[in-house]
DNA sequence: ATGGTTTTTACTGCGTC
DNA sequence: GACGCGGTAAAAACCAT
């Protein structure tokens, strides 16, 4: 007997699951008494004429939510037009003027009419163009965010970003140029700018693009907003490196003190930044005794392990250098 | 496109644990 | 014998011209 019981409250939901959208249909039946059910959009309830069971309550009422009370006032009432679609990239809501100058019974227009409805397209047109930027904005900065976020730079990297991104914008470097392209670039250079920077390889890791686009982009724009850009500071990834190693901070400390001398020396242009630091950090461990391999290195700093060996003899030697004549 | 510089790849020998 | 390290030559990548 309880078997029955649970069997049906079983069948019921079911049916509540599966049959939603048909629950006012005719065929549906109570599943007490196998009464015909009526639907009561007012309660919002599915409910059995012969027994009273309610079959479903809470439903959702798809109707309008205003009551009209005659056919006109249904006519003022109802707001309705063509489906939006996502196609387009205003949802096709923007205004279109049509381009032939009749009116909405096919008359032509006069010729002042005409000049006006020129106008009208005129400016239309402009706002439309002027929200296609915004939305090409809006984009890019969200793009900007993910990107900055999964690189985990700061928020003033990304105002730069924006900043540079925007600019772009307004000097029409952007068409024939992807949005993803520009946007990453954009980063790049903010983040290099603020002394946070990544390298190629880590903004490829997070952007869509490919290294060729991105460098290629970044170039562009660099030279179109004559941005200034130096060579990023071997210093800026001593730090990340170091921290990444899980050293200390006199291998930090040390390691600093090793680029400064080979800046001195001159021995940094025209050589990586990346390789510098890295060198520097693992001459740094060894001058402290903290242990790390050189292709430890070259994994966290993404250099291979010749150019960590290259320059870290160099950097001694300035070192050195400058010990004796201190 | 070209040439010069830097970095990477691939391979080798040496010493140590 | 595996591993870390140092060195080399050739290839590849990069950059300015």
């Amino acid at each position: 007997m309880s078997e029955t019981t649970i069997r049906t409250s079983d069948s019921r939901t079911e049916q509540l699951n599966s049959q939603r959208t048909e629950t006012n249909d005719e065929s549906e039946h109570c599943p007490e008494c196998g009464g015909s059910l009526v639907n009561d959009s007012e309660r919002g309830e599915t409910s059995c004429v012969d027994c009273g069971l309610v079959v479903e309550e809470d439903e959702i009422d798809h109707g309008p939510e205003w009551r009209a009370f005659d056919s006109s006032e249904k006519d003022r009432k109802s707001r309705v037009g063509a489906p939006t679609t996502t196609m387009m990239h205003d949802k096709g809501l923007s205004t279109n003027i049509g381009w032939q100058n009749k009116d909405a019974y096919g008359r032509s227009l006069s010729a002042s009419q005409r000049k006006k409805m020129q106008r009208l397209r005129t400016w239309n047109e402009r706002f439309r163009t002027q929200n296609s930027k915004e939305r090409n904005l809006k984009q890019a900065l969200g793009e900007i965010d993910r990107m900055a976020s999964a690189l985990g730079l700061p928020e003033n990297v990304r105002e730069t970003a924006s900043v540079i991104y925007r600019r772009a914008l307004k000097e029409d470097l952007l068409p024939g140029r992807s949005i993803e392209g520009v946007a990453t670039a954009a980063l790049y250079a903010a983040a290099r700018q603020a002394n946070y920077p990544r390298s190629l390889d880590e903004m490829e890791q997070v952007s869509r693009v490919e290294r060729m686009e991105l460098t290629r982009t970044y170039r562009y724009i660099i030279r179109e907003l004559s941005l200034e850009v130096a060579p990023a500071d071997p210093e800026s990834f001593v730090p990340r490196f170091t921290s990444d190693l899980d050293l200390s901070d006199e291998v930090e400390r040390t390691a600093r003190r090793l680029v400064e001398a080979a800046r001195e020396d001159g021995l940094l242009s025209g050589k990586s930044p990346v390789g510098i630091a890295a060198a520097a950090i693992y001459a740094a461990a060894l001058l402290s005794n903290e242990r790390v391999t050189q292709s430890e290195v070259s994994e966290v700093a993404d250099i291979s392990e010749v150019t960590i060996r290259n320059r870290y003899k160099e950097l001694l030697e300035a070192d050195g250098v400058q010990n004796m004549a201190a």
